[in-house]
RNA sequence: GGAGAGGUGGCAGAGUGGUCGAAUGUACCUGACUCGAAAUCAGGCGUAGGUGCGAGCCUACCGUGGGUUCGAAUCCCACCCUCUCCGCCA
């Protein structure tokens, strides 16, 4: 019998250990997170296996103890009905206990499947977003002279078509013509450029489709199948179930999954430019006007795995790598601390970066930059060989780099001009075969 | 899609249904030798879980799931994946 089921082979987010043994402090710290842990349940069903499993690792024993004498006498070339007779006994009992605990096993790990990770403990309490603490702002947003439009407005004279999108897709879909498609093209190969060439990283292409351990190794399944496209194969209708990535942290963060690494090995950083697929299941009206909320967005995306030790150091360092994109485009932003309650299920401190919308007069996330420690590790089974040898839980990190369209929106937005073109920022302009600005073709 | 081969420890690679959790090599750790290192020699070295103050004891794990058996890495069935060749295809 197989303790370690195909659903439980991937440990729970949080240690388990913690849980049965901490299960208070847990409990607390999930807390600030809003989030009500059921320790009497837990318990319970702990108790339940606790017995379970101890009752039948003995029945084990015995019967492996008992065959081995089997095994023995029969070599031998002596009678061994006696003790076959005995072994026999045991076998409903086993039986049954063998059939139980298996799914007692799966309640539990389903359990802790669905639990967050445990904030880390300096991270400001809050419920939601206006529990968010801002860290500091960059640049000035920019007095208008003349009446501001909005990215709408601005992009349907350069080719940024929803209309398009939406008679070949629906709401939520963009089609991109011309100098904006070149523009949004542009961003990408400025992003990834910027982070291989000054940031150190690997730049990678992705599988844009992936199984449902890669989810659950970064913490979106299962709980957040919901905001999730998933896909079939053609003429295999019955067949696996796949789905399409929510962002290139899954393919990134999951290409060390089940490795053992070697110490020298780290710090690996990875970034990749992918297009984004989300259902935006739960977001209702919000964002209906424009590019901010799309079911298909690019994005580049930055991960790092490290070192337990490194990991508050390589989110810092990591939130700088996505500032100096803003930067560079001249785009005005301000870092914010997310609260307990605001942060994404596998982190356990978050950085968003808002970059300054004129059109909404206000600050609009483009980029999330989130250490996630051993969480997204432990679920992937991810290590490293430490400095004693012993393989050891490696921390993952990852940070939008940025999310291209919403960049794009700021672009936009933020170096409009009176007559309706854009100027495109001096760091933008290699990426556009020198052009200084962009307007509606004649 | 067709035909074939194969999935075993960090890696490589053995394994007649019965002390096989698994030979061997390599990597790694400790010790010896050395001024130091290399080489050499000796020892150690998988993961997870249960139980115990502890040395320890016990259970599970050889791609995944099921089956046969007193007993499965080994036999049977299904599935997944990888590789080679053919076909199709951007």
């Amino acid at each position: 019998m197989q303790l370690i089921t195909e659903t439980n082979r991937n440990c729970p987010m949080l240690d388990i250990q913690l849980l049965r043994n901490q299960i208070d402090s847990v409990a607390a710290r999930l807390a600030t997170r809003g989030l009500v842990l059921d320790v009497a349940g837990f318990q319970a069903l702990e108790d339940e296996r606790k017995a379970l499993q101890t009752r039948t690792q003995e029945l084990q024993a015995r019967r492996n103890a008992l065959s081995k004498q089997i095994g023995m006498l029969k070599g031998k070339g002596e009678d061994a009905t006696a003790v076959m007779a005995e072994v026999g006994q045991l076998g409903e009992e086993l039986k049954a206990c063998e059939q139980a605990l298996p799914g007692l096993l799966e309640r539990i790990n389903d359990f802790a499947s669905r639990l967050p990770n445990l904030p880390q403990a300096d991270v400001p309490v809050g419920e939601d977003e206006s529990g968010n603490v801002e860290v500091r702002r960059w640049g000035n947003p920019r007095q208008f002279d003349f009446e501001l439009r909005d990215h709408v407005d601005l992009g349907a004279p350069l080719g940024l078509e929803f209309d398009t999108g939406a008679r070949l897709s629906g709401s939520r879909f963009a089609f991109l013509r011309g100098p904006i498609a070149r523009l949004h093209r542009a961003l990408a190969q400025f992003m990834l450029d910027t982070h291989t060439l000054e940031h150190g990283y690997t730049e990678c292409y992705t599988p844009y489709i992936v199984n449902r351990e890669a989810l659950y190794g970064t913490g979106q399944l299962p709980k957040f199948k919901e905001d999730l496209f998933w896909v079939l194969r053609g003429g295999d209708e019955e067949g696996l179930e796949q789905y399409l990535i929510p962002t290139a942290e899954i393919t990134l963060t999951n290409s060390v999954r089940e490795e053992v690494l070697t110490l020298d090995q780290l710090p690996i950083r990875l970034t990749a430019h992918s297009p984004c697929f989300r259902s935006e299941a739960g977001s209702g009206g919000r964002d209906v006007r424009g590019m901010i909320r799309q079911h298909q967005f690019d994005k580049v995306e930055m991960v790092q795995i490290v070192e337990p030790g490194k990991s508050d150091e390589a989110l810092e360092q990591m939130v700088g790598h996505a500032e100096a994109i803003l930067k560079k485009l001249e785009l005005p932003y301000r870092v914010i601390t997310l609260c307990t309650g605001d942060m994404g299920f596998s982190a356990a401190r978050t950085y968003d970066l808002e970059v300054w919308l004129p059109a909404q007069n206000t600050y609009r996330e483009i980029s999330s930059c989130s250490n996630c420690e051993a969480f997204q590790a432990r679920r992937m089974q991810a290590r490293f060989k430490n400095a004693q040898g012993k393989n050891e839980l490696v921390h993952t990190l990852n940070g939008s780099g940025l999310a291209v369209g919403r960049t794009l929106v700021a672009v936009l937005e933020n170096h409009q001009q009176a007559d309706g073109s854009i100027l495109i920022p001096a760091a933008l302009r290699p990426y556009m075969g020198g052009v200084e600005r962009i307007e509606a073709p004649l």
